[in-house]
DNA sequence: TCATTGTATTTCACTAGATGAAAGTGAATA
DNA sequence: TATTCACTTTCATCTAGTGAAATACAATGA
């Protein structure tokens, strides 16, 4: 094949990438944007316009593009219904009582093309500790919840990983859904120092259980079972 | 002209509104996605196909799409930070007391196009409450809210307005920027039956109040000037 | 088990619509 | 006032998006 798979929409891709410029950088001029996205500056400025257009984005009185009106909306509809709330909801709880027990933070984590994002978390208490990673992209090669969301529903513990940060420890486990697949990833990242040899066995212990306890509550909740329209394996 | 204004990218613009029917949605099949957004089913598909090749949609076995974790990343990613995190994170302690002095449900609100979009709230603890509006958008044409953005600086008490749901008072008051344009609108929404011409003006001081704080916050938050790179009127 | 119905998917001829180099405009700096 | 840098507009070129129709698939009922 000569560029992708077959037949989608360049303009509509260069739009998106755009928008995800604009958005990642929170506010942005039209040069660097083009730059960032690779393109003219002529079509990177019909694109914006049309995304201002749409209220997707704003434009201030110096000319920097930043998010919109549309793109709150669409955000903030999306974080609380849909499934993705679900998810996060369901999760927060165990996240809770997972930073509450070690000490460290914990994350949600969902897997995006090659890499992860964490989509939900609960902050260690700690004056020294991890934070600020939600709405973060890390790549999967090389890091623990890569390892665990591309894996086979193994928990995996990196010991002062160089990945993405230094003097990081982390522990992951997979949370499976009904179909045996991966959806999602509950991890505990904390300081080298703190997470040794020792003490990050217990903290794996601990992520296991809050994953598998969140598999529960996904399943069914309150004990109901079969919220779903189909007919089930015999 | 002919439909719109000169020359923007219809698949893009075809594409996003593909984005905003998924996640308005939550979850929908390629058949009703079509029919919402107007589009032949070949056309559809094909737009959704790259939107999830993209992670900005999932697909669930039976077809349905849902919210992506591209997107969900971007929604993150704007929420907690950019210009229009700063806004609400402004605007929350100022709702927060509204709500509290008035006992009833608080609104930060900003125009997305031809309405308006809740993006914060603080909630009233009484049992019959206003809930749920963050993230909705409401038109601007017959609402207080709508009154407010578009006008010229003025509060507006709507009572008893039947505008979007029957039974429903509002007191409103605009926040203005640094350059005398409506920016956002602070309101307060309760049952009519407990928002009457006596309560309501009274609303209505906190109301205003609370949209005047806000605006000396957003100047400068600690009574530190000059944050931004600019002369500055003498 | 085989028809039936309602989706989802693929194909392909057509041309509407996207593209970007280059010229133009405007507003900061020196 | 000259110079520079960023944004905006234009327009000839042709790629890349379009959608009707045919096909495949899956779920229901007879």
């Amino acid at each position: 094949m000569t560029s992708s798979a077959l037949h989608k929409s360049r303009s509509a891709e260069r739009a998106l990438h755009l928008l995800d410029t604009v958005v990642t950088a929170g506010s942005i001029s039209l040069g660097d944007a083009a730059r960032v996205a690779g393109l003219p500056t002529s079509t990177a400025l019909r694109h914006l316009r049309a995304l201002e257009h749409d209220g997707y984005l704003d434009r201030d009185p110096h000319g920097a593009f930043s998010v919109g009106p549309t793109f709150l909306r669409l955000a903030l509809t999306a974080l609380r219904e849909g499934p993705a709330a679900h998810l996060t909801k369901a999760a927060q709880p165990h996240l809770d009582r997972l930073a509450e027990v070690t000490g460290e933070s914990a994350y949600l984590a969902v897997r995006e093309r090659s890499r992860a994002v964490y989509i939900a978390t609960a902050e260690s208490t700690r004056a020294i500790r991890h934070v600020g990673w939600v709405g973060r992209a890390v790549p999967l090669a090389g890091t623990a919840v890569g390892t665990t969301l591309t894996g086979d529903g193994e928990a995996t513990v990196h010991r002062n990983t160089g990945a993405v940060e230094p003097d990081v420890s982390a522990a992951v486990a997979p949370v499976l859904g009904a179909d045996g697949t991966v959806v999602a990833a509950i991890s505990v990242l904390g300081p080298a120092s703190r997470l040794d040899h020792t003490s990050i066995d217990a903290v794996t212990d601990a992520v296991l259980a809050a994953a598998g306890a969140l598999e529960g509550d996904l399943r069914g909740p309150a004990g109901q079972r079969g919220d779903r329209h189909d007919g089930g394996a015999p």
